[in-house]
DNA sequence: GTCTGTGCAAATTGTTTGCACGCAA
DNA sequence: TTGCGTGCAAACAATTTGCACAGAC
């Protein structure tokens, strides 16, 4: 049984900002951007709808950048790079995926995942001082 | 040129106990572990320190349950299970290394990887329904 | 003696929540 | 009309920090 959920403007605005952007923004990175045209929105509706996001599947926190979540509208299985210096959180495609690592988690371990994340960190293309 | 840094036997006590300990630990459980040996412990000594290992190094930060960070005190590459249900935060040897994915990265990207993390999220032996 | 380390408590800050009202069904 | 959605502000909780004193060198 399902939560029942009503549609909403705001709610909509939201996942559509997360999903059509790049930036795996924090919630207040996202407030900020749908303030202009969604002058009443509050910093809490954002909090409130990234958390039923996350819980349902449809977003996810990939990181943590000075003590923000930051989230993704991507709900594909693939790995991220975290610039230390200017926080930057860019998608990796093209690099292979885990899943096939899950049998021998469980075999081994007697664990059962059910996701996972592949993060690497260091200085981003605009942040390294050799380019 | 290195920071100064003075041998205290607070802040020995303290990665010593992270180095033991397989648990992860977060600040909070690390304090509340070295209290009863050193009882006039602050819980504010832990986070500094804390702090201090991580940017030397020395410690990592591998994962965020229930919105407290936990620590490791491993720096060697490997990858961890966190259980979403309890919470508990094991090490998993014997997966593959990801290092050689620098190069790659770095070259598609620009990007300049100096560490990654590969976190594996489900239901451990002690909270899966099947076990 | 100088400078780092620490206890303590207050401050900070990302996030959550209670409440009254708005709005979808 | 019912009950979820939201603004607002207060509450919360993890972490940080200022300050005065303790201890290492």
């Amino acid at each position: 049984m399902d939560i029942k959920r009503k549609t909403s403007v705001k709610r909509q605005a939201i996942i559509d900002a997360l999903m059509a952007v790049k930036t795996h923004p924090s919630a207040e990175m996202l407030y900020e951007q749908l303030k202009p045209s969604i002058p009443d929105l509050s910093l809490g509706t954002v909090y409130r709808n990234l958390s039923i996001f996350t819980q349902e599947g449809s977003a996810q926190v990939v990181a943590h950048v000075n003590g923000k979540e930051r989230f993704d509208g991507r709900t594909d299985a693939h790995a991220h790079f975290v610039c230390r210096k200017c926080g930057r959180v860019c998608d990796l495609d093209s690099l292979p995926v885990y899943e096939n690592l899950y049998p021998e988690i469980t075999e081994n371990y007697h664990f059962v995942p059910e996701s996972y994340s592949l993060t690497f960190t260091g200085l981003c293309s605009g942040c390294d001082p050799e380019q």
